[in-house]
DNA sequence: GTATTTGCAAATGATTTGCAGTGCT
DNA sequence: AGCACTGCAAATCATTTGCAAATAC
């Protein structure tokens, strides 16, 4: 029912497609286009990519979305819920969140840039703990 | 000298496409692909795309040059120095440094998440001082 | 019923690759 | 001299577009 509103709230129209791109997103947390192509086509086999293409346009457009764009990997997607980081493993490619507080920082950055700022991308690059013992 | 520098400690040789890269980005501080390639091609129109994109690959694998991706642009590159984080205009799409404290940020950040963190990207979208000054 | 959305196929755009020739060191 | 680097052209990969048929409301 959540994301028909949401879907609603915007006047888009609920089909099947869309409903499938954001239950996908909404198990797998990160997820790109690829993989949400493939995970579509398991149950969904007549999907096209050139639908899931359009409908992360749109819904990105539309701030259900966001695109979090890591330097030197693909770009993933996920539900634009609250504000929050990101943490990436090099060696695995894991994407976590991070929950620090983005408001204060995004406040901090106002006052020293002059920009009037509306969201934060921030994404920690290193090594995950399971990585990190691998290495012993 | 200083960029030849750089280039041997790294065993790469020294050429007049790749100082003409770093030069550039030097001067510009960001820029995207397509920016450098017709840059370079103004006084060296010989210089070809493929090897724009095998020497960023090289100079980011290496260190030297750092990928800056923004939610909804094109990549850009920076010279990897000082650690810093960026703010970009959404009007205009004005690319900029901003100097926050980054290594407490990341200090932060690996303590809770237990990620062993090297590095940061930090962008924070928004309108510039110019931008908001002409939407009155 | 109408406007939106979908799926296909083709077009476009971005990046990579193979290889022969050139140029650093 | 020997290996790394360049430039070209072709290949590959990613994304967008146009349009007719299907579908949400």
């Amino acid at each position: 029912m959540y994301f028909e509103n949401e879907l609603k709230t915007r006047r888009l129209k609920v089909t099947p497609q869309r409903m499938a791109i954001l239950k996908e997103i909404d198990i797998y947390g990160h997820i790109s286009i690829e993989e949400l192509y493939e995970k579509i086509r398991v149950y969904y086999p007549s999907t096209s990519l050139a639908t899931i293409y359009k409908n992360i346009t749109l819904l990105c457009d539309s701030g259900i979305l966001r695109e979090i764009k890591a330097p030197g990997y693909k770009q993933k997607y996920e539900l634009n819920q609250s504000k929050h980081a990101h943490v990436m493993c090099d060696k695995c490619g894991k994407l976590e969140d991070i929950h620090i507080d983005c408001v204060a920082l995004q406040t901090h950055c106002m006052q020293t840039s002059g920009y009037n700022l509306h969201s934060v991308s921030a994404i920690f690059m290193g090594t995950c703990p399971a990585c990190q013992a691998l290495s012993h």
